[in-house]
DNA sequence: GTCGTTATTGAAACCGTTCCCATTCGACGT
DNA sequence: ACGTCGAATGGGAACGGTTTCAATAACGAC
């Protein structure tokens, strides 16, 4: 019934009797104890091992005192090219620790969320790290308070204190609107999805707010929800265009805005990229590419990913200091969008 | 020096001493043999967990017996967003059998790869799904003849006698040459990353010679490595749009040929677009946004990657029947890309 | 030659769980 | 009353490693 593996692998036990040693001999030759070994015995064993193609059974070894080697990782949405961006640098690093990567995606449902949070916690992973809404607090908590070593990305948690690598958010809007200010715009827009709580979100609101007022531009935050109901995201952006209060500039929040931006700009007529600037936060591959090209503000995804990884580490390694907040700067690409405002 | 863990958490041991039982008893609690525990055991045994919040160790019962639940995925390149949506149907299916997955990033690397198969063998992999150039067949040989059920997506090696689960090629660039053909493009140009073997695009090309060719229009392939030499693809298209075989079309192979052309065509002067047609295999978030829309083969990348899973899962339960190939459609999006050729 | 020390090595316990097998107990057929 | 059987339960080996601790060998020092 079953494939029945033709030969099942051999264990430490086959080298040991292949080379004539205790198994103890075997496992020493893996890990720290390593320089104990006799040089006739390193080299006996080695012969042992390419020839019988011997493995260690990763599994088997976390069982008693060695770790796993797991890293798990939540995230919201596996789709967004900022999360697959995260967990690429994430996944490099871990590389470099000898760590591999358990992804999980909840797409934005909060009791997946717990059901993989319960697996994860099932698969002894050594770390975790975290990019959801946040709405699961208590198992969160509980695992941080059991010693699970934990840090979250873009936004944080309040009531979860752990380590935290993300955007600065203020730094990005300011370099965002004395940007457009600069190049002459004096009404702007920032457009998010629901706040609803989540940290980066409310700091790049509040930011906007700040630093619009500093400059002295004209403001507003529209905030939507950008599910199907394209029609409404058209009928603001169309209400805001027609107030005429030139020249005019849109401030997307983060990529998917960008995106359902681009889509709404487009529906309301090929000549709207030319009746407001834009500028978004999050790069993404396709800027250059629509309307005059879009300027965007670069998170620097990888390194949020790759930091992550190493503030786990650090953790793991047995560091206890306090929860420490990592905070990478944006970059400024200019592109046509936000050219000179001749749109009078 | 190490966080020491404030509670070490309960094992099975723990639970059975707490409900006046065996360990054994607790065991079946969970898994097959259930049925075979009276009413008031059950129920001793439910509440004991419940006040203990106990959870299996995954890794500890994988070691006798039952299985890791986990499913390796060795991908070419994370961020590519066919990878992406495929890992994607992936994560969906594997959540419905209880699995998870384990993916590695190659990042192209061969060596990488190597290792990663490695890594994944270390950790018991109970099924791998393989997305790579496939230069490293010997290793995946022997997993195969080991008995790992494995699958191959997008593309087949030669050599590797498991199953696969693709697109439709053929089928796919008929349905882009007709609808061209019907829209009165003459001329016709496939761009592809170098062939190099690969299966899916030596398909891809293949179909598109036989295909043109009967639909009698002028045809010819430009096969370019789409490394950052940005500009031989700009000299390689303009010559090609120099040439003046109106009405003309570009076929892009795939997604990154299909982003690659789109940057060359904006290269080469905004009315590019309406000098030659576009249509693009993979759909891509932007495609409607980019010039006046680009037409799309879509592929059903998350049905591929639940697929992929899925014939893994049938290999794990047991079946044994020969290698098979599971082969999907696209399907066509219009756009403004391809519209009626008046591009005399 | 005896003793202490250090450098190697191995035996056995252990990690948390599953699985094989033995045991208990009541019901049932004769 | 006795043997048989099935259902329910528990005891202990096993899984493939790591780790603790004891044992042995080699080597100077006294």
């Amino acid at each position: 019934m079953s494939p029945s593996r033709s030969t099942p692998r051999p264990t430490i036990i086959d080298v040991a009797r292949d080379a004539g040693v205790s198994k103890t001999s075997v496992s020493r030759y893996f890990g720290a104890e390593r320089t104990l070994l006799s040089e006739s015995m390193r080299s006996r064993i080695e012969a042992s091992i390419t020839r019988l193609e011997f493995r260690p059974d990763r599994i088997a070894s976390s069982l008693r005192g060695r770790k796993t080697g797991l890293i798990g990782m939540l995230v919201a949405d596996l789709r967004n090219p900022y999360t697959v961006a995260m967990v690429h640098g994430a996944e490099l690093a871990c590389r470099e620790r000898g760590y591999a990567l358990l992804v999980f995606n909840t797409d934005n449902d909060d009791a997946l969320e717990r059901r993989h949070l319960d697996i994860l916690q099932g698969y002894s992973i050594e770390g975790l790290i975290i990019n959801t809404r946040g709405q699961n607090l208590m198992p969160l908590q509980q695992s941080l308070a059991s010693g699970l070593p934990m840090v979250l990305v873009d936004r944080h948690m309040p009531g979860l204190e752990c380590d935290m690598v993300g955007l600065d958010n203020a730094h990005a809007v300011t370099l965002a609107l004395s940007h457009l200010s600069e190049q002459g715009f004096q009404h702007v827009m920032l457009v998010t999805e629901p706040v609803a709580g989540i940290s980066s979100r409310e700091e790049r609101v509040a930011a906007f707010d700040v630093e619009a007022g500093r400059l002295g531009l004209g403001h507003q935050v529209l905030e939507l929800e950008l599910g199907d109901n394209a029609e409404r995201l058209d009928r603001a952006v169309g209400a805001w265009l027609e107030r005429g209060e030139r020249p005019q500039a849109l401030l997307s929040a983060n990529g998917v805005v960008t995106l359902a931006l681009c889509q709404a700009l487009s529906r309301l007529g090929a000549q709207s990229f030319e009746r407001a600037g834009l500028i978004g936060i999050d790069e993404l591959e396709w800027c250059s590419l629509v309307g005059p090209g879009i300027s965007t503000i670069a998170q620097p995804v990888e390194a949020i990913g790759a930091q992550a990884v190493e503030r786990l580490w650090t953790r793991i390694e047995g560091a206890t200091d306090a929860p420490c907040q990592v905070v990478l700067e944006g970059e400024l690409t200019l592109r046509g969008s936000t050219m000179a405002a001749v749109r009078s």
